[in-house]
DNA sequence: ACGGGTGACACC
DNA sequence: TGGTGTCAC
């Protein structure tokens, strides 16, 4: 799966900055009477003293490793400070260690490119900075060297003798007979160092990292000394670090294929790798991984800092171990309505924030046929158009759980195999929000796609529009009866830390499913109209919500998620994929409100043209449709639709022409 | 059948 | 595609 990127021929500069036991930092920072002490971060105390997710460097040293359970590290290490993770909604959240990341990133992002890679973790590529710096500030140009740089790991520099090591890390970085490629490093040290610097400083949190030609050895050098600080792979050092390491420390291969090269070809460290030819390795694990080892063994890793600032999916979800497995529907559903809200919070966040939406949701879970034959058949996972709302994603949710769950047992009716049940435990749910596009920046994002669904070269024509959006999949094929008054009654105010699901287990039998209607039935959502089901393709997921929508859609109307996705589809302006610097944490840029006069121009214009130059009408977008959009934009659609109510009415020449004609269309604003 | 909750990505 | 599998922190 690794798949080769030869190396640029350039010497690029990359640095990985990698948080030390970052989510101890953040509890520390909130608490700094812990900061010194053995701590660690852990979640869901009840059982075993939770699980730890985080050790602090105080901690490891008294022997408590991270997946020890509470109880554990409390017998290792008796002063050790346990703080939960914060929970909401009768789960883990993580949202204050995503926020902490944020904190860092917008600051590290400011000097190059910069990919976010994990919640602490991050790339940067500084080769313009550094050859900037190398031209117009060369290192032995400087009167003196940040402190922080002298006291850098450069491979191959031996360390050990005395301590004027930093002299000799200072003759390196200002080598003036030094390699290219050296001087470049040289200059990343310094630049790396300043930014962790400014990380410890505005942020309170220390940082490791890795200053390397490539993303793979900066990775490894980031920890190699840690914590606190920084060490370097100079060229001439790559080999010497490879030949002994251990393939399992390379990134991709700590799983199963390190696994495979280990006992299938007697690969232990990667000199042992390098002795194989580029085809042996080829024949084994297929030519792009093959290519990819061979390279790798050698310290070419061509894969490029991604410029992403921000996450590519959202997902909740939460395990429910052994005995606290899921039995019934009404439970499933208890707890898809908890994950879909949290995720739904975030989405509105990520809107408010970085002007985004998400257009598919995807639901997976784990689960166990407890009786009968191959029990390890995998659950399926769903996924449908992602519709903004809290509840239609819990709607939408909790049918592509049930859609998912007839395919999981089985394509029989309503009957039963046997005189036995058939039941199900469902052991993890989660619900994940992905395919995430920018709204077009600014104001009058609206306005602003549907000119672009002019401009789309293939894809502009209303046919092929009509065509993509007709049968706009939803959640809701498996649409069933919701009860949701029963259910909610059914569900106890959520007990469910009591070891057993306590909850009513009516439902839970295959032959009980009536209420997952195998074939069509009549959906009865909010407004319920009845409809019948596409007949040939019962394919999961393929019919919409309500009757009226089908109708309404076959006569030709669009879906706004469409209407992104397309948009996204097209070349983006935009340069560079790296978004502002100033992420999330900086709360917003100018929400929606923050027009400009831009604005009130292109409204004129969209008055009269509206029908003839875009592709279709907006008259066309009926209310379900338009219910779907984020209320955000549906605050903007307004606006849009009665300039002189827009927000920042005062600039806008608000002539009202399209108020009174088109307003009419859309219904109030709707959470 | 506890390493939990999240994420990215390659493959088909 | 959407759905699956792997990997990592």
């Amino acid at each position: 799966m690794p798949v080769a990127r030869p190396e640029t021929s350039d010497a690029r500069v990359i640095a990985h900055v990698d948080m030390d036991c970052f989510y101890v930092q953040v509890e520390q920072r909130k608490q700094p009477e812990l900061r010194g002490l053995p701590t660690a971060v852990v979640q869901y105390n009840e059982w075993q003293g939770g699980g730890l997710i985080a050790v602090s460097y105080e901690a490891r040293r008294c022997g408590v490793k991270r997946s020890m359970r509470g109880e554990e590290a409390k017998a290792a290490c008796p002063d050790i400070q346990l703080v939960q993770v914060p929970v909401a909604r009768g789960k883990a959240d993580l949202n204050t260690y995503r926020t902490a990341g944020s904190e860092v990133v917008s600051i590290l992002a400011q000097s190059g490119k910069c990919e976010r890679a994990s919640i602490d973790e991050v790339y940067l590529d500084l080769t313009d900075a550094a050859e900037s710096m190398l031209a117009d500030a060369p290192p032995e140009s400087l009167e003196s060297i940040d402190e922080e740089a002298l006291k850098s790991h450069i491979l191959g520099i031996n360390r050990e003798d005395g301590d004027d090591f930093k002299e000799s890390v200072r003759d390196w970085i200002c080598r003036k007979d030094a390699d290219r490629r050296d001087k470049l490093l040289g200059c990343g040290i310094i630049i790396v160092a300043e930014l962790r610097k400014q990380v410890l400083k505005e942020t309170e949190f220390s940082c490791s990292a890795g200053v390397a030609h490539n993303k793979m050895l900066a990775k490894l050098a980031s920890g190699m000394n840690k914590p606190a600080q920084q060490t370097v792979v100079p060229y001439a050092a790559v080999q010497e670090l490879l030949t002994s390491l251990p393939i399992k420390k390379m990134k991709q291969l700590g799983g199963k294929l390190g696994t495979s090269l280990q006992t299938d070809l007697g690969i232990v460290t990667v000199g042992d790798l390098l002795q194989f030819s580029e085809t042996k390795l080829q024949e084994h694990y297929g030519i792009n991984t093959g290519t990819w080892l061979w390279n790798i063994a050698r310290g070419i890793s061509g894969e490029e800092v991604q410029g992403r600032l921000l996450p590519k999916s959202h997902g909740s979800g939460k395990t429910f171990p052994g005995p606290r497995a899921l039995r019934s529907l009404s439970n499933v559903q208890h707890w898809l309505n908890q994950l879909s809200e949290e995720l739904y919070e975030r989405l509105s966040s990520d809107l408010e924030q970085n002007k985004r939406i998400a257009s598919t949701l995807t639901l997976h879970a784990t689960a166990f046929r407890s009786k009968d034959s191959d029990s390890h058949k995998k659950f399926p996972s769903k996924s449908c158009p992602l519709r903004y709302g809290v509840t239609k994603v819990q709607e939408d949710a909790f049918n592509l759980f049930q859609a998912a769950l007839r395919e999981y047992m089985g394509p029989f009716g309503t009957k039963p195999q046997g005189n036995k049940k058939e039941t199900w435990r469902i052991t993890g749910l989660s619900v994940s929000a992905s395919k995430i596009v920018d709204i077009p920046s600014g104001t009058s994002s609206i306005m602003r796609y549907f000119q672009s669904q002019s401009t789309i070269p293939s894809c502009s024509t209303s046919g092929c529009l009509q065509e993509h959006v007709a049968v706009t999949p939803s959640a809701s094929e498996s649409c069933s009866e919701q009860k949701s008054a029963e259910t909610e009654a059914a569900m106890p105010p959520d007990k469910d830390m009591s070891i057993t699901d306590t909850s009513p287990d009516l439902d839970n039998s295959y032959g009980n499913m009536d209420m997952v209607p195998e074939k069509d039935v009549s959906c009865q959502s909010n407004e319920a109209t009845e409809f019948p089901t596409q007949s040939g393709s019962n394919k999961g997921t393929q019919t919409k919500t309500s009757g009226q929508k089908i109708k309404e859609k076959s006569r030709g109307m669009h879906s706004v998620v469409d209407i992104f996705k397309n948009y996204s589809a097209a070349p983006r302006s935009k340069q560079e994929t790296q978004e502002d610097s100033t992420v999330s944490l900086t709360s917003n840029r100018g929400s929606l409100s923050s027009s400009t006069s831009h604005s009130s121009e292109m409204n004129k214009e969209v008055g009269d043209r509206r029908e003839t130059e875009w592709g279709y009408k907006v008259g066309e977008i009926d209310q379900s449709v338009f219910d779907e959009l984020p209320y955000e934009i549906q605050r903007e659609f307004r606006s849009f639709l009665r300039p002189n109510k827009r927000p920042n009415a005062g600039k806008s020449k608000g002539d009202g022409s399209a108020s009174s004609g088109i307003a009419h269309y859309f219904p109030p604003l709707k959470r």
